[in-house]
Formats: structure tokens, C-alpha cells, sequence
DNA sequence: TGACAAGAACCGACCGGCCGGTACAGTAAA
DNA sequence: TTTACTGTACCGGCCGGTCGGTTCTTGTCA
């Protein structure tokens, strides 16, 4: 096995355990045994616990990236396009459709990347600084559109509450009302199910 | 010194400890340093860290949960009752204004809140449970409202994600975007600075 | 082709420190 | 006398980190 492979399997397997277990139950051994791998193999990649939480952010805070900049370089509607991507990348269409086609990352991904940034800022303020600098590029870049961009942070606020509210307990991806919200969301951006530049029912103007 | 006195000087010791240094520093000893008190007055008030941890999470959520409730009773508008309350007693008008007159919650105690509530999280999963049935409970009411529900469920979201964003450091409460994404929220749901009344100029008919 | 050196990838026992928790004797105030 | 602590000493476990060693892979040269 390549040594790229066994660095995302570590990473897989660190966010497996803590979403099974608990942020705590990220230590270097239960990810070494969670990856199958000794220990040393994991300090091998990761020379320490601060470099395996970056590199777990980093691994998946990448995919993330990658994905929502893709969509918005294809969209070919320039209104709302930032909000439209990060809904399309973050709330599949229905919960059971796991596309293959790359056009949505899958939950793991999604909430993997939510409990590794959570889990940066809990172990040591400073791991998130790269994370922290994609962000105020993303939100400087968003704020940019004159007209949508105080409304396209909304949308981007109330995902990442959401998310929150996942971490807390407060909702679970199979309720009715996640669908619901991410269906009045993706109406305010007007992105539809397949249509992603189609004109939506509900959001009016709503700015100014 | 009375024991209640006991109890929330440690519970506003150890936010105070987490806020500073991560809530990974929010251990016994510390804890008991920091509230000027022996490790054995922790455990004598507290008797395991867990409890601490519920304690703490009850200490600061009563707080918040109390305020919000009364402003609800005492809004004579019903139309965004619930998100208004939400918005007057988490967004103070202006950063500087300490207002002593209880119409506000101090940021100390909201964002105290808000780490409880993650450290309740990051410690055990089932330390946010009575959280979790508040939370439900409060979903459901705010809910119930046929019209605008979803449409605070947003406002809320929002909120949780202003603080998400706070805790991985996107944002601070002294940049200029905190205040403006307060102001857009309370004018979508009718709030203005001191006329918890008022009409909005910004948010139109937005539902349906 | 095959022997072999060399480094990359990985193993797992071990160490020191910290953390949660216990035990207990003492004390000041109500 | 009860309540509300203080102070100290201690324990067992876990956790991050070290280190000497092993195995796998790859390039080199006769």
C-alpha cells in the first residue's frame, strides 16, 4: 500500500472513531487500531497528535474545497451561484441517493469535515488557521457580489448551523424537517433538484 | 460565601478557563484555580467532571433559556416572536452597550452558553440531553407557527452558525460583518434597535 | 536475472506526565 | 452539629511521544 493510501485511510479512520465514539476517542491509538495500522505507523505520517488533526482537517477540508469552487465554476448562472454550490455539495437531494457522478460529496465527507474542524478548534486554536484563511478568502469572495451577498452568507450561516445542530444532537440527517430545510434553502438560491439553474417558487426578492 | 454562590463562580470559572485556553484546559484543577477554590470544593459541589460539565451547561442554558422565553411573553407582536426574542437577546444593538437592564444577555453568558454546550458535547454525548429536549421542544413551538415557522427556523440557524463560526474563529464579534449580519436578521424578522414592534424596510413577504 | 544495499513504510513495547477520582484530617461559620 | 469548604497526599489509567527494530520496495550493478 502507497503511502498517499495509508494517510487517508488514517484520516478516515480518525474521523470514524470520532464520530462513533466521541471527539475524545480520537487518540493516537484507537485511530492506529481504527485504520489497522500500529501506532508507530500513524506517527510515521504524522510525526504528532496536532499534525494528524491538521492533516485530518486538511484532507478533508480539500475535498470540500475542491468541490463547492468546481460548481461554482460551472455554474453558469452568476446570481447566487456561491450559495447554490455550497447546497448542492452539502445537502444531497434526498438522503439515499449516493451519486457516484461527483456531483455531491457524500455525507461522510460533509460531516467529516465538520467534526475535523471542530476537532482543530477544540485540540489547539492555531491548527485551524489554514481553514480560518479559506474561509475569510471564500466569504470575502461572496461578500464581493454587490447585490446577493449578505443573503448568500445566510444561507451559508444557517448550513453551518445546521451542522451545529447535528453536532449537538439537535437534528439527524434522516428527519423530515433536514429535507425540508435544505428544500426552503435551495428555493432561496434557486437551485433545483437537477436544474441547477432553474427559477425558484418561493424566494421572492427578498434584498432590498 | 453561600454554596449556590460556590457553584456559579466555578461554573463561570471554568467557561472562563475554556474561552481563554481551549476547552481542552477545562480540567478539575484548573477549573478549581481558576474559581479561587480547592480541587476538593470542585468535588464537593460537582462530584465527577461529567457533573461538572452538565452543571455547567445547566448553569449558563437557564440563563439563556429564561431570557428568551420572557421576551416572548412580552412581545405583544406575535408574527416572528420567536426568532425577534432570539435575535434582542443574543445580538446585543451595538457591541459596546452593557446594558444592566436585563433586555439583553451579556456576550460573556451567550457565548459561555454556546461552549457548555460543545464541551457537553466533546465530553460525553449524552451530557447535552436535557439541552436536546429543550432544543426539541423550542423547534416544535417555533414550528407550530404555520406561516413563518421555517422562515425563524432559518433566523435561528443563522444565529448557531454566527456562533459555530465564532468558535473555529471566522469571525469576531468586533468586525464590522457581526454587526451587519445582526442588523439584516433583525430587520427580516421585524426587530428594530428599540422598537421590538417595528416594521421592517428590508424583509418583504419572503414565504410562500 | 538475481544479489544486494538503502531507504521508505511500519511495528509495538515502553516511558513520563497529566487527569479524573479518592481519602481524609482539619476548620471556620451558621 | 451541620454545612461548606481547604489542603495534601495519593492512585490507576490513559495519552502523547520515543525508540529500536522489522519488513517491504526500489534502484543498482555484476
Amino acid at each position: 500500500m502507497s503511502a498517499n493510501e495509508t494517510r487517508s485511510k488514517i484520516c478516515e479512520a480518525a474521523i470514524r472513531a470520532a464520530a462513533r465514539d466521541g471527539l475524545l476517542s480520537m487518540t493516537l491509538d484507537n485511530v492506529a487500531k481504527e485504520a489497522g495500522v500500529s501506532k508507530g505507523g500513524v506517527m510515521y505520517h504524522f510525526p504528532s497528535k496536532d499534525e494528524l488533526v491538521s492533516g485530518v482537517l486538511e484532507y478533508f477540508g480539500n475535498q470540500v474545497e475542491q468541490m463547492v469552487l468546481q460548481r461554482i465554476a460551472d455554474d453558469p448562472n452568476p446570481r447566487f451561484r456561491w450559495a447554490r454550490s455550497m447546497l448542492t455539495c452539502l445537502f444531497p437531494d434526498s438522503p439515499s441517493d449516493n451519486k457516484t457522478d461527483g456531483s455531491a460529496l457524500s455525507p461522510e465527507i460533509v460531516d467529516g469535515f465538520m467534526l475535523a474542524a471542530i476537532a482543530a478548534a477544540v485540540n489547539s486554536p492555531g491548527l485551524i488557521e489554514p481553514l480560518r484563511q479559506v474561509g475569510l478568502r471564500l466569504r470575502q469572495r461572496l461578500l464581493s457580489d454587490p447585490e446577493d451577498g449578505l443573503e448568500q452568507l445566510l444561507v451559508w450561516l444557517a448550513v453551518d448551523g445546521l451542522f451545529l445542530w447535528q453536532f449537538v444532537g439537535l437534528i439527524r440527517r434522516d428527519e423530515p424537517l433536514y429535507a425540508e430545510i435544505g428544500a426552503v434553502l435551495r428555493a432561496k438560491v434557486g437551485a433545483a433538484s437537477n436544474v441547477p439553474s432553474g427559477r425558484s417558487a418561493i424566494s421572492g426578492e427578498v434584498q432590498r
